[in-house]
RNA sequence: GCGGCGGUAGCUCAACGGUAGAGCCUUGCCCUUCCAAGGCAAUGACGCGGGUUCGAUUCCCGUCCGCCGCUCCA
């Protein structure tokens, strides 16, 4: 739970603490895994593009979410809904009341200020004064800050419907708790699960892809009777705490925080963040660092209780509610919700599994530094590279052959350009756990060397079988060999 | 949105009131070699707009983008 072996500044450079948010910013823009959207119009502020291998990556990430959601269980179904949905949903769910506030700054004290209820507020000068009360008070004009976009639903703005970007995939999920019900064959307690993007305008986005106002979520509503509610809610605070683990992440840079009764929103009786540990922006030679490393929300385990299908139930007119054929009881049931964000989540598995280390050049005692992404082999976006050492004698020609083999059954690639060591390093910095190289060898016995991305050691290995070899290696269990 | 700092090739840096230079990276050719150190060549930058000036990448203003703090959340 504390962060003592990365908050000291004097720790030393183990690897687990040369990782920095520029490296990860830098390294995502070398390798083509995330680039500043707009770049060549100067850029729209927090807005990003994945490229190539962070489509690879993201996408692994989520396909881990459903692993866990829908292979590994059956009372969890998925589900698709549009990002475009009734405005009412956005009443019932109190987006739009809560989100649309007028406000007002100071630009004296730079507080900010709810527009209506300055009477009962304290700006925290002394003695107690209320916002605009003072002489040094400099209130702006009130303004509404509505985090949600809005749009027009029809080509005609001044005509159209006014239409909302969801800012959040749940209420998809409880508008199609019926149609649910009706064609799963399910029974509480059960699931729905959804992966997609949401849209809010934050007054601050910002650290790279960790906020921004476009992004994805992988939300599920598990559906439970009330009195099951706490117990539940406890199993999915595990469960989630599992899946993270499991992808490698060390166990000492996550963490489960409860939120205060302040801090909870207006639906939600319990909620806990799974917060990850995430570095400092920027490290000098000196070992002085910039900012210090910081926990920060990953996901959110919230117990909605009855909050969502009652009020859906009570704006739509609809019965949103389960009845027990075995005991005859109608109810509704309470909500349990674990709500993750896929960029945080991807963010999160690039700065942990980033690592840096010294490879001594035979016998010289000088070398190189080597930058490694120590990700978990099922979220590296290419799993096995296949290199021929040189580029002639045949060479080339059995490498296609075992590449052709190998991408039948998982992402490979093939590079046959430069210098071996450089394709190898090219390879570490995107996470490949394996690397199959080709030699004069293999063209008389038909074996290959296959190389670990962690810990460098090579060893001979059949052409034949070699594709299976490698999914077999790919699922295995796997432990990062970083340092707690 | 407010306050502080910053913006020169993909990256790390340099110089300068007289139209920018290096290393690394990348690409091509040669070499053929199991961990980025070989040879030859090439691509490539003053965030954007305005002002001062004979002349602005340099000085001034605005704007955009980024980082840090306030706030919010996945």
């Amino acid at each position: 739970m504390t962060a003592s072996a990365n908050t000291n500044p004097n720790s030393g450079a183990t690897s687990g603490d040369v990782v920095t948010m520029d490296k990860i910013v830098a390294l995502s823009k070398r390798r083509g895994f995330v680039f500043p959207s707009s770049e060549i119009y100067g850029g729209v502020g927090s807005t990003y593009d994945f490229g190539h291998y962070g489509v690879l990556l993201k996408g692994n990430v989520k396909n881990e979410w459903w692993r866990q959601m829908l292979q590994e269980r059956d009372d969890i179904v998925a589900i698709d809904s549009a990002i475009l949905q009734h405005p009412r949903v956005w009443e019932a769910s109190g987006h739009l009341a809560g989100f649309t506030d007028p406000l007002v700054d100071c630009r004296t004290c730079g507080q900010r200020f709810r527009a209506d209820h300055l009477a009962e507020l304290a700006c925290g000068r002394k003695p107690s004064k209320h916002p605009g009360e003072t002489e040094e008070c400099s209130l702006t004009e009130a303004r509404d800050f509505n985090l949600m976009f809005e749009t027009t639903i029809g080509p005609v703005k001044e005509s159209g419907a006014t239409a909302y970007l969801r800012p959040e995939t749940a209420q998809g999920i409880f508008i199609n708790f019926k149609n649910v019900l009706q064609f799963s064959r399910k029974r509480p307690p059960f699931g729905i699960a959804q992966v997609g993007k949401s849209f809010r305008n934050e007054i601050t986005p910002g650290n790279f892809i960790f906020r921004t106002r476009e992004f994805e979520q992988m939300e599920m509503e598990y559906f439970v009777p009330p009195d099951q509610a706490r117990e539940w809610f406890d199993y999915w605070l595990k469960e989630r705490e599992r899946w993270y683990h499991e992808l490698g992440i060390r166990p000492d840079h996550l963490r489960l925080r409860p939120h205060d009764a302040d801090e909870l929103s207006h639906y939600s009786s319990a909620t806990s963040d799974v917060e990850y540990l995430f570095p400092p922006t920027s490290s000098n030679g000196a070992g002085l660092r910039e900012g210090e490393p910081r926990w920060s929300e990953l996901e959110g385990i919230a117990n909605r209780g009855d909050f969502d299908l009652t009020r859906h139930a009570e704006f739509s007119g609809q019965k949103l509610e389960y009845f027990d054929q075995a005991t005859g009881e109608r109810y509704v049931p309470h909500v349990i919700e674990p709500a993750a964000g896929v960029d945080r989540a991807t963010l999160a598995f690039l700065v942990d599994a980033y690592d840096e280390e010294f490879v001594e050049r035979e016998g010289t005692g000088e070398g190189e530094k080597r930058t490694v992404l120590r990700l978990h082999p099922r979220l590296a976006p290419v799993k096995a590279a296949v290199l021929p050492l040189v580029s002639k004698d045949g060479q080339p020609e059995l490498a296609r052959e075992v590449h052709r083999a190998v991408r039948a059954r998982v992402q490979a690639e093939y590079d046959e350009g430069g210098a071996i060591g450089r394709r190898y390093r090219r390879q570490d910095e995107i996470g490949t756990p394996f690397c199959l190289t080709i030699d004069h060898q293999s063209l008389t016995d038909r074996s290959v060397t296959l190389r670990d991305r962690d810990s460098l050691a090579q060893e001979r290995i059949a052409i034949d079988g070699l594709a299976e070899e490698i999914e077999r290696r790919v699922n295995a269990p796997w432990k990062t060999p970083k340092p707690a």
